[in-house]
DNA sequence: TGTATTTAGGTATTTGAATGCGCAAATATA
DNA sequence: TATATTTGCGCATTCAAATACCTAAATACA
């Protein structure tokens, strides 16, 4: 069904990859925790691609090559993660068809911009670090 | 952008048809209401079947035709709508992989939970009789 | 009865996200 | 140096939801 609150699968693949890798001792690869996360290794790796591209994530190829931390888990809240993958959140116009509407004021009200708030409140700030005690010993 | 909150451009439509519909003296037409909107005539047609279909309005055919009420604005709350073009909102695992996550609670919190009970609160108790007064004189 | 109007409903197209693929570049190690 | 491993990156494919199109059925009215 359809999914009020819409958070793509790059951003909780992108979330899970730096918690995983930040508890980890060496250096991960993208096959190790596709398989790890039961996820496409070409769609984790793309989003693995954009975490080095930011700075997030150190990457080194070659045998025993992988990524690495570049932050601290305790510097990085997941709305920069959010916000990397999927841009600022923006409240679109009802129905993106411009000022055509015969209502003054949104038949919504300011329900989606709250919501988009508190949102973003929560996940600026939630750090990896908080969700890194949660991860199962493997 | 990514829509952090999804309503489908369906829900708005029904939503403004309702309204338009209720204080309409005489019944209102498809392409009318197309036209008021500036949306597409096609895709409004389809939404306005539903509301057909799931007894909100009547419809007639033939010129003159179009649509009527059959239940009062103040007994159409706005949630009934949303949850007839989508379906009960739900909260989707992370990664719809199933349950290969290695964390023990999710890395969202109840974030989602929680966003989706309150937007569901308030479309619960606003009725299309609330946002009729907006209407703009036209 | 004929014609114009309007809804009904099935099907096709579009779109965007997710996924897959192939090859180049880098690097460890034998 | 040769080989295996691993990331970087562009492009192709798939898939589902949203949106558009097309024809049939109903009806008012001349
Ligand atoms: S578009 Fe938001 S109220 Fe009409
Ligand atoms: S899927 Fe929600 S935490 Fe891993």
């Amino acid at each position: 069904m359809g999914q009020l609150i819409h958070l793509s699968e790059a951003v909780s693949l992108a979330i899970h990859c730096l918690a995983l890798v930040s508890v980890s001792e060496k250096s991960l690869n993208a096959s190790t925790m596709a398989r790890h996360l039961g996820a496409s290794r070409n769609h984790l790796a793309k989003v693995l691609q954009q975490l080095v591209k930011h700075n997030f994530l150190s990457s080194t190829r070659g045998p025993g090559g992988g990524f690495t931390m570049r932050k601290a888990p305790g510097e990085i809240t997941l709305y920069e993660i959010y916000e990397l993958m999927e841009g600022k959140p923006e409240i679109e116009y009802c129905m993106a068809h411009g000022n055509e509407c015969p209502f003054s004021g949104c038949v919504y009200g300011n329900i989606r911009e709250k919501l988009t708030e508190e949102f973003v409140a929560f996940f600026r700030q939630r750090k990896i670090s908080d969700i890194i005690p949660a991860i199962k010993p493997s």
